[in-house]
DNA sequence: CATATGTTGCAATTGATTCTCAATTATTAT
DNA sequence: ATAATAATTGAGAATCAATTGCAACATATG
C-alpha cells in the first residue's frame, strides 16, 4: 500500500499546493500512533519531540488531510473535535463507555446493508456514515452496582 | 402521555432545583416545532416572540433538559451543537445531504440487533447510539452530474 | 536564478460556551 | 403570610477552540 506521505504529496501536486517539512512532521506524528487525537494533543506530542510546528499550521493541515482521505473527523467531545487517521484501516465505529470514557472500535457488516437500503429508500447516493454507540463497559457496570 | 412541562417539573423537584418562567418558555419554544435547533436559533425565535430569555439561561437550561430526557444533542455542525427534542418521539437517525444540507430522519430496526450484539460481544451495557449517514440527495445527484 | 505564489508563525479575531456577580425569585420553615 | 435559605436570572467578562491577517520565508516553475 502506498505510504501516506506519498498520497499527500500526490494530493498537493494535483491541487497545486505545496508540501512542506511542517506538513510532513504532522503527518508522521499522526500516523505514528493508532489512537484518536485532537489538535492540542497532536501539538503537544510534536513539541515534546522538539519538532516545532505551530498550532495554526496544524489547524491548516487537517482539512488537507481530510480532503486527501487520510484523516477523518470522528466526534465532538469535551468541547472540541477529535480525529483519526484512516489510511489503510478498515472502516469502523466507536463504542464509548459513558463512565470511564474508554473507546472500543468495532466493525459491523450489517451497516452496509443499512446504507444500501437507505440509499434506495430516499434516493440518496450514500457516501459514508458515523455510528457512535454509548454505554457502560464491563468494569464500570460493576462499579455502578455498588452505588 | 405526560406533557413535557410536567416531566420537567418532576425533574427539578426531584433534583431540588427550581422551575422558572424562563425555563418554561424555553421548553415551550423547543416543543413548538418538530425541527432540530441550535442555541442561537432558539434564542432568536424567543426574541421574535418578545419573550425575553437570555442566552445564558438557554445554555443553562439545555443540560437540564438533556438530563431529564426531553432533549438530546444530535450533531456538531457549522461550529456548534445542534439539538432536538425527543419526548414521545421514536428514536431515529439522520441522513444528511452533503451538498444542500437537507436532513432526512429515518428509523431502522436493525440497529437494535446491532446494539444487542455489541453489548454481548464487548460486555457493555448499551444505553444509546447515534447514527449519522452522509450522501447526496436526489436533487443534488442530478446537479452533480452536470458539473 | 528570478518570479510568482503558497506557507509559516505570531498575534489578533471570531464565535460558542461558561462563568461571575449582584439583583431577583422560588421554596421551606417559621 | 413572612422571613430565611438557596437557586436563578441577565449582563458582561472570561475562556477556549478555531480562523485569519500579515510580514517574512520557502517552494515550484520557467
Amino acid at each position: 500500500m502506498k505510504p501516506e506521505i506519498e498520497i499527500f504529496r500526490d494530493y498537493v501536486r494535483k491541487k497545486r499546493l505545496r508540501n512542506t517539512p511542517e506538513r510532513e512532521l504532522i503527518i508522521e506524528e499522526i500516523f505514528s500512533s493508532q489512537n484518536h487525537f485532537d489538535i492540542d494533543e497532536l501539538y503537544l506530542r510534536l513539541r515534546e519531540k522538539n519538532q516545532k510546528v505551530s498550532k495554526a499550521s496544524i489547524y491548516r493541515t487537517i482539512p488537507l488531510l481530510i480532503e486527501s482521505g487520510l484523516v477523518q473527523e470522528v466526534f465532538f467531545e469535551d468541547g472540541h473535535l477529535h480525529y483519526e487517521h484512516i489510511h489503510g484501516r478498515e472502516h469502523h465505529c466507536h463504542l464509548h463507555c459513558l463512565n470511564c470514557r474508554k473507546i472500543v472500535e468495532f466493525q459491523d457488516r450489517h451497516l452496509e446493508s443499512i446504507e444500501k437500503r437507505l440509499g434506495r429508500k430516499f434516493n440518496f447516493d450514500i457516501i459514508s456514515h458515523k455510528l457512535e454507540v454509548y454505554g457502560y463497559c464491563e468494569e464500570c457496570r460493576k462499579d455502578k452496582r455498588g452505588r
